[in-house]
RNA sequence: GCCGGUGUAGCUCAGGGGUAGAGCAACUGAUUCGUAAUCAGUAGGUCGUCGGUUCAAAUCCGAUCACCGGCUCCA
């Protein structure tokens, strides 16, 4: 065995997000001036609004009569790389209300205006040279010598609205991404090609995992063959665990009464995101946007006893909802979508040892896609909420004493709570530090009150039970999103459509990759066989292409020794290995969800 | 829904009022080959959809649908 020849490893390129340095928080917001400055030279009548820096840059918004086009953020760009190049000084200057309001009033510029009514004093503003100022807080850098021209780059015009507002003025927003060095700017640029490479609808498309068709309307997956298999996988594991940790299974309606969504509250706050009502026979129906009711009623479809608590219920239940159009993206944000639910009903008692119960199922659940860092949100109680201050102070104290026995940190929304319960969010970290929130856990005065929920006390009383909703996954197209991209589709071992492909260097060997690859079929190993006739290099290249986790080349030597050789797309060249360790490593990496085969040593 | 952009073969894209183009993929044949592309041939498209202008529309105009980047919203 040779060792490998390798070149010394580049330091790797660090980039800093704004939030963690200062230097580039005065780079970005300064450049977010220089832009300004640039538009207003170029567009006479643009009118300047906002510009704050971002996590990996920063934008201005203008209102300007015309929409601004790609050429015209080159020329902006270059208008910038001459206003750098004059080194003009950027100076903060303190003033009274009516000094700025004065300046203001007399270059026209109505959102500074309105800005200035909402400061307070001291009001600053910033000049750059003498011919352009902003009013600003900062901070900025002290001259635009220090700001380098060969490391920033104006990424893209979209339209966004004055304050957030749908209602308010049109602005065009102007991206841009600013660094120290150039390096950094090439690494920022590699970083946002690897998203794109490892974007799901591109993966989805190349691998043919779902479609979303034209025809049948925007917002609803198609899963195909290969995608309809992982998610089958993905569901059984949710199923095991959840039988393993006390739950039962349900399946509920798609459609029902509409009167059901009355009594829930939907029909009252929920309306604009539910598919419209149908007519059948003499009742209105309604496709569901949740599947909250159906558990309730389930619930109540018997008397209960304290003794039945705590009842988990869960079920893979596919919900519609009606998002307006533009919004849709991808799997992760459909019309159509199944959402992993569960509701558990039990004592107030029992909350805390519940919650930690769902906290653990969660870990369990996620850390086998490879989801191991996570960020917790705890939001407690809004102003407006319903339900006596003793239940809210219970459900909350629950749910920190479940953090804490689990270990694990969290921050606290205060106020942040639905005004129905306090809520857990979970958000996962993928492996190209995006954070993508998945999980929730819910508690829930509301419907069992609306249902008037009950179970019977140990002293014969009718009491309310508490409702705890939870999601692992949130939305099981969202998730595969999700971990798809998280994987840059290649799939570990055992979650992989296709596991192993053979690949026989010539015709006489197929009838041997025939007879192994019924071997691996009734093994349970997901195989196929290439009868392409192309070249191996070819094949091999296929395989490499639709990322299959292990080919496995047969020529005359490997059928004379029933062995095949194989390729491992994670570790390389694993050599000659006989069927058998084959069969056994493959049936166990798929019993213990393995990312890679365990095969014996040679 | 709003702002901007884009819809041409399965994929990536070129063309731009007058007979629809390439590469890859597919299919067929030859080759029987040892770790990322063998060679040759064949087939494939009412140029997203509907309407208008024109002798003539894939091309110009309008509407509409979908997608892309954002805004707003969100699992």
């Amino acid at each position: 065995m040779s060792a490998p020849v390798t070149s010394p490893e580049p330091a790797p390129i660090a980039l800093p997000k704004t939030s963690e340095s200062a230097e580039l928080l005065k780079i970005r917001h300064s450049m977010s001036h220089v832009m300004a400055m640039a538009v207003q030279k170029l567009f006479p009548a643009a009118r300047v609004t906002i510009g704050p820096w971002t996590e990996n840059g920063f934008y201005y918004d203008f209102d300007n009569p015309d929409p601004f086009t790609e050429a015209d953020l080159k020329a902006i760009k270059k208008e910038m790389g001459k206003i750098i190049g004059r080194r003009l000084p950027l100076e903060r200057i303190a003033v009274t209300r009516e000094e700025a309001e004065a300046k203001i009033r007399a270059q026209n510029e109505p959102y500074k205006l309105e800005i200035l009514e909402g400061l307070q004093e001291p009001i600053t503003l910033y000049t750059l040279g003498d011919q352009w100022w902003d009013l600003c807080a900062g901070p900025h850098v002290a001259n635009t010598s220090e700001l380098n021209p060969k490391a920033f780059e104006l990424e893209s015009v979209a339209g966004a609205y004055w304050r957030g507002d749908e209602t308010k003025a049109q602005l065009q927003r102007i991206y841009g991404t600013a660094w120290e060095t150039a390096e950094q700017l090439a690494e920022y640029q590699r970083r946002k090609e690897e998203a794109l490479r490892r974007d799901h609808r591109r993966l989805g498309k190349d691998l043919d995992l779902f479609s979303i068709e034209d025809e049948a309307g925007a917002g609803l997956v198609f899963w195909h063959p290969r995608g309809a298999r992982m998610r089958l996988l993905i569901e059984d594991f949710w199923r095991q665990t959840h039988f393993a940790d006390g739950y039962e299974l349900l399946y509920t309606p798609h459609v029902a009464d509409i009167s059901l969504w009355k009594t829930s509250g939907h029909l009252d706050f929920y309306a604009e995101s539910m598919f419209g009502p149908m007519q059948v026979d003499e009742r209105e129906y309604q496709l569901r946007p949740m599947n909250c009711p159906f558990h309730v009623l389930t619930y109540a479809s018997t008397l209960r006893s304290y003794r039945e608590l705590p009842i988990r219920w869960a079920e893979l239940g596919t919900v519609y909802r009606y998002e307006r159009p533009g919004v849709m993206h991808g799997l992760m944000r459909v019309r159509g979508f199944t959402q992993d639910d569960a509701h558990v009903f039990c004592l107030p008692e029992q909350i805390g040892d519940e919650i930690l119960r769902v906290l653990n199922l969660t870990e369990t659940i996620l850390s086998t896609f490879d989801f191991k860092t996570y960020e917790i949100n705890l939001s407690t109680r809004p102003e407006k909420s319903i339900g006596d201050d003793a239940v809210w102070d219970l459900a909350t104290k629950g749910l920190i004493d479940a953090l804490d026995r689990k270990g694990w940190s969290y921050k606290i929304d205060e106020g942040g709570g639905a005004f129905y319960g306090p809520k857990i969010d979970l958000k996962i970290e993928d492996a190209i530090g995006r954070m993508w929130q998945c999980s929730t856990i819910q508690l829930d005065f509301n419907l069992p009150e609306r249902f008037d929920l009950n179970y019977v006390a140990a002293d014969g009383s009718r009491q309310r039970p508490i409702m705890i909703h939870r999601a692992i996954f949130g939305s099981l197209e969202r998730f595969f999103g999700i971990m798809t991209e998280n994987y840059a589709g290649d799939f570990p071992f055992w979650l992989a459509p296709e596991q192993v492909r053979l690949l026989p260097v010539t015709d006489e060997v197929v009838p041997y990759a025939e007879d192994l690859l019924s071997r691996l079929k009734a093994a349970g190993i997901r195989a196929s066989l290439d009868r392409s006739g192309d070249r191996l290099g070819k094949l091999i290249r296929t395989g490499e292409q639709q990322k299959i986790p292990v080919l496995a080349v047969i020529g005359a030597k490997e059928a004379e020794d029933h062995a095949v050789s194989l390729r491992s797309r994670r570790d390389g060249d694993l050599g000659s290995v006989a069927i058998n360790a084959l069969l056994e490593a493959g049936q166990e990496a798929n019993q213990t969800r393995a990312a890679r085969l365990n095969l014996p040593a040679a």
